[in-house]
DNA sequence: TTAATATGACTGAGCGCTCGTTCAAGCATG
DNA sequence: CATGCTTGAACGAGCGCTCAGTCATATTAA
């Protein structure tokens, strides 16, 4: 017999490389072992979960886990990518509405200080786990945390010397928009203060008056 | 001499404990190792810094070390207490200076976020490693943090109403002092990005106008 | 249809190694 | 000699990852 194929050569997957032929069931188990470790990942931490751990709560055998990532790091990558898709998306949910207002902006700060809220337990996880990745995707995890901040700072501009806003020199735009992400990020943060003295509402209200009538 | 010790018990320190008698030497040789692995937590984070890394930085056999302080945890307590303790320090000077009027807040914060440029590094790495604290000590060092934010909470409070400044909400008052912790923590995060349009001068003006504007 | 074979997902014991911690022995001082 | 400090070899728990092998299913041959 013959076996010209070489052998235990991974896929060159999208990003992260896989044993495994079948796409669909990549895809598909992919997202089930994310969804387990970001629990696990929430609940002790990076590295307090073994891939032991990781592979039961995901019903595979350690060694099946490694058949659909190549290391443990990898996986951490891919809950990173995986979250930061999901608040994206909520912001630019509420982007694509309708055209840029006053309005329309205090929209998009709420609807990202809601997704604060609800993901403030992988946000915070982040935050903690981001140094463990290899630098090759640190930055690609950074890159990923600033376009959201670059969604708000685009939707500032758009705003800005329109109608009857004053035009806003481009660095305070800027300076804005981190501020946007980091206020957000802060009542994940710290919501076991704040949750003493404001609802999320509460909150999103102060902040955005704060934000917004300061500058326009 | 006395001799009402019993052999390698541990002198029940302030907190963490020691095998060694001398209390001079304890605080000196502990103010050495902190020192040490404060650069060392800095540069690898803390599971990468190995206890023999820390030993021989600060000139110890590990064996030594382990006189010196009981474990790697407290250590890292040791570590995130001291950092604490020279911001509070340097936002309390710029505090008993005069009695407070908007210049003086205004100097608080500008010294906050003068410490916060300085100890960049320091504030990133405690972000990072609070989480592998013990429960018991991770409380103590959110306290810490807290005290750090009750500072600003305090100025404000003493202008609220005063002379002809407008009475200010508890709640605001209370949000407005962490949005001076978070934002000053926000320049050691995003320096890598903040670091292309702003000196941390120009930081401080905007953010102070932004904040201080606003409210008063 | 049935038997023979190839494929590829899945398994889990175990390898190699790291790292926090201990402790018996050594040394210096008074 | 007693006390207090120092040393570093040794310990052993724990971890990420591998790989030789199993088994269900698909494919081919007769």
């Amino acid at each position: 017999m013959e076996h010209i194929k070489t052998a235990r050569t991974p896929i060159a997957d999208a990003e992260v490389p896989t044993q495994i032929k079948n796409p669909d069931l990549v895809r598909e188990r992919r997202r089930h072992i994310i969804d387990s470790t970001v629990k696990l990942f929430i609940q002790h931490g990076y590295h307090k979960t073994t891939t032991r751990m990781i592979a039961k709560a995901s019903s595979f055998s350690i060694g099946s886990l490694y058949e659909y990532i190549s290391s443990k790091e990898d996986l951490l990558y891919l809950v990173c990518k995986t979250i930061h898709e999901e608040v994206q998306e909520a912001v630019e949910n509420a982007l694509s509405k309708t055209d840029m207002g006053k309005e329309q902006l205090a929209q998009v700060i709420s609807q990202y200080f809601y997704v604060c809220d609800r993901m403030g337990d992988h946000i915070l996880m982040m935050y903690q786990v981001t140094q463990f990745l290899p630098e090759k995707w640190k930055a690609k995890v950074l890159t990923n945390e600033l376009n959201i901040t670059k969604i708000f700072i685009n939707a500032l501009s758009s705003l800005s010397g329109k109608n009857n806003f004053p035009k806003l020199d481009n660095k305070i735009v800027n300076l804005v928009g981190h501020n946007i992400s980091v206020l957000g990020q802060m009542w994940a943060f710290r919501r076991w203060h704040l949750k003493n003295n404001f609802t999320i509402d509460d909150y999103i209200k102060i902040q955005t008056d704060f934000i917004l009538g300061h500058i326009f």
